[in-house]
DNA sequence: ATGAGGCTTACAGTTACAGGAAGGTCAAGC
DNA sequence: GCTTGACCTTCCTGTAACTGTAAGCCTCAT
């Protein structure tokens, strides 16, 4: 299979797929005769895999120890408890902090007339220099 | 006022200071005979609008927007708000996609024993070809 | 054999800075 | 007068995870 099929059905644009395998994040995959990527239904699998974890948010980093975890038969799966308890407590704190500054910003939109006027409470708020 | 004293009462470093004239996000600051930037109030109270409306996520695109219209004695205060609304959209947007991910995330920690077993679903989970 | 579309590499651009090197400046202390 | 240490300067590199673009092969159908 030739790279853009592969970007088909891993739902990873082809250019992706070369920038995984220039950082080392995947095996250089085989070439033809000609020169192309040739891929197996292993670096297919591999590939869809990576997608999935993405898609969930795991860093790059942690997709590669994912990988590793994957591909060791003996691995205790509380590691990739582990794992993902940390992503998920990352996302917690990305969330929370998302939420406060949307409520804060919501707050002084409310208080904004929004019309021709000038006079705007979220400028003013900025602005304040006490706080 | 030098920059090192300019970044305390802003709460911005002064690496992030020098980076924000580079970009052209505020006016060049004034130079002593020797060479180093020197701050006027004004200086001081524009940093500390940029760094309010940048701790609550407005972008640094953005927040030039947002200093033109509060430089601008006759905006209209609707301007400033549709930009702040556009912004709480995109937040929106953001915590709704981590959430949803979170979700799936802690589905899938809930059904792993986190023990020394390999058996893992998380795992399983991402491996899983037909989705 | 020719044209369309897919593939190749390589380099630049994105966002918002942080780190570090090499060197100039300033006030205080001996 | 000199040194020391803190602060300042510019310049370059690195970060995360790609995306865009250019210039040039390869393949296949007509």
């Amino acid at each position: 299979m030739k790279i853009g099929q592969v970007a088909e059905v891993s739902g990873l644009p082809a250019k992706t797929i070369r920038y995984y395998e220039s950082i080392g994040l995947i095996e250089p995959a085989g070439r033809t005769s000609s020169g192309y990527r040739a891929y197996q239904e292993k670096d297919i699998e591999t590939l869809k895999f990576i997608q999935r974890a993405r898609s969930l948010g795991f860093s790059i980093n942690e997709v590669s120890a994912l990988l590793t975890l994957w591909n060791d038969r003996n691995r205790a799966s509380s590691q990739v408890k582990e794992l993902a308890k940390h992503h998920v407590a990352d996302m917690d704190r990305k969330i929370a902090e998302l939420q406060s500054m949307k409520n804060t910003l919501s707050n002084l939109i409310e208080k904004c007339q929004g019309d021709h006027r000038p006079d705007c409470p979220i400028l003013n708020d900025f602005a304040q220099t006490d706080r």
